[in-house]
DNA sequence: AATACACACAACCGCAAGATA
DNA sequence: CTATCTTGCGGTTGTGTGTAT
């Protein structure tokens, strides 16, 4: 026996609203709030809606001070960001762009970023495989792997894909929106948990979203990483410049990546190929959210070997081969530095 | 002009967590 | 403590619009 549905489905209108299913909506939440009651609000307003259709209209399209397009340089920096750091946590996202919602985000990830990102990761990928190409033939070097074609990567060689196993064993702190929300409450977010607010009542998860400059300084070494922008480039190193933030590398923070079984393989891979370049994301992947636990920090943490060992362990591995693969992954890291 | 295709956006669905009786 | 209800979230689908052929 399934669940009840949360509405009578036969006398529920569906698709698109009206004009005036919105301004009846409109009026009545602006003069009485939600109620904290979305299911019986349609009823009360003589909407033939499901309360979940009537909540998802008021949030995504009704609400006031709302935008809609027109994402900026600056937004889609940060959504990349967050999108690598913590990945499709569309609410705590949207959460730190005034007047996004999680939907419009979403939408704008999956049509527009997502395609965007890859072209500038492939485009990358190909000017390096260039310059590789051209070192190992000046060299003669005959051990070097030529590729064949587009799917192969010469460069790095060929890491066995680790199985994420969610949460596996770490802290369950870590594990949810609200550990989350902790997180970015103590490096400076503000996540009020006073959603309903009438007569303003707006149900909204857009809380105050964290000043610009205090998102810069939380995210600033992973923008930077999968930015080129010379805007962004200021913002080196601030991350590790965070007062009373000290990192657990070895710790709870990558888990945090582990944990999250929705991560894209494609951006995965987009983290291993900019191992380079990933100091500030470990930086931020090492923060202990619980304890702020000692550890090494992030100037200390800038060693690729560093790096490597937040991405693979403790990811269960498929076979003992993984293992072997993973050592060549670290001897290839090393020929990586040489450059 | 008609059709096919691609894209962007709005909306729906199912699940999980939290709240409440 | 348990059952039920509501909310919130993320993935997916549907629909309208623009563009290419």
């Amino acid at each position: 026996m399934g669940r009840a549905p949360c509405c009578d489905k036969a006398n529920v209108k569906k698709g698109p609203w009206s004009p005036e299913e919105d301004a009846k909506l409109k009026d009545y939440i602006e003069q009485h709030g939600t109620g904290n009651n979305w299911i019986a609000l349609p009823q009360k307003i003589g909407l033939k809606r499901c309360g979940k259709s009537c909540r998802l209209r008021w949030l995504n399209y009704l609400r006031p001070n709302i935008k809609h397009g027109g994402f900026s340089e600056e937004e889609d920096n940060i959504i990349c960001s967050l999108y690598i750091s913590i990945g499709s946590r569309w609410s705590i996202i949207a959460a730190q762009l005034p007047g996004r919602t999680d939907n419009d985000i979403k939408n704008y990830w999956n049509t527009r970023l997502k395609k965007k990102l890859m072209g500038k990761q492939r485009k990358e990928q190909q000017a390096r495989r260039v310059s590789c190409l051209k070192q190992e033939m000046k060299k003669g070097n005959g051990n070097f792997m030529v590729a064949d074609n587009e799917n192969q990567n010469p460069y790095w060689p060929e890491v066995p894909v680790p199985v994420y196993v969610p949460y596996p064993n770490q802290d369950p702190h870590l594990n949810d929106h609200s550990s989350i929300r902790k997180l970015l409450i103590k490096l400076g977010g503000k996540f009020s948990d006073d959603y309903h607010q009438h007569p303003n009542d707006y149900g909204t998860n857009l809380q105050g979203p964290l000043n610009i400059s205090s998102t810069q300084q939380l995210y600033g070494n992973s923008i930077n990483m999968i930015s080129s922008s010379a805007s962004m480039n200021s913002l080196d190193n601030t991350f590790s410049q965070l007062p009373n933030t000290q990192y657990d590398v070895a710790g709870t923070g990558m888990h945090m990546l582990q944990g999250l079984n929705s991560f894209p393989v494609e951006l995965t891979e987009m983290v291993y190929s900019y191992p380079q370049r990933l100091d500030g994301v470990g930086c931020f992947y090492g923060v202990d959210m619980v304890n702020c636990s000692t550890g090494t920090n992030s100037a200390e943490s800038t060693s690729w070997g560093d790096i490597s060992s937040l991405v693979y362990p403790p990811l269960v591995s498929i076979d003992e081969g993984c293992h072997e693969g993973m050592i060549a992954f670290e001897e290839s890291r090393d020929l990586d530095l040489q450059y």
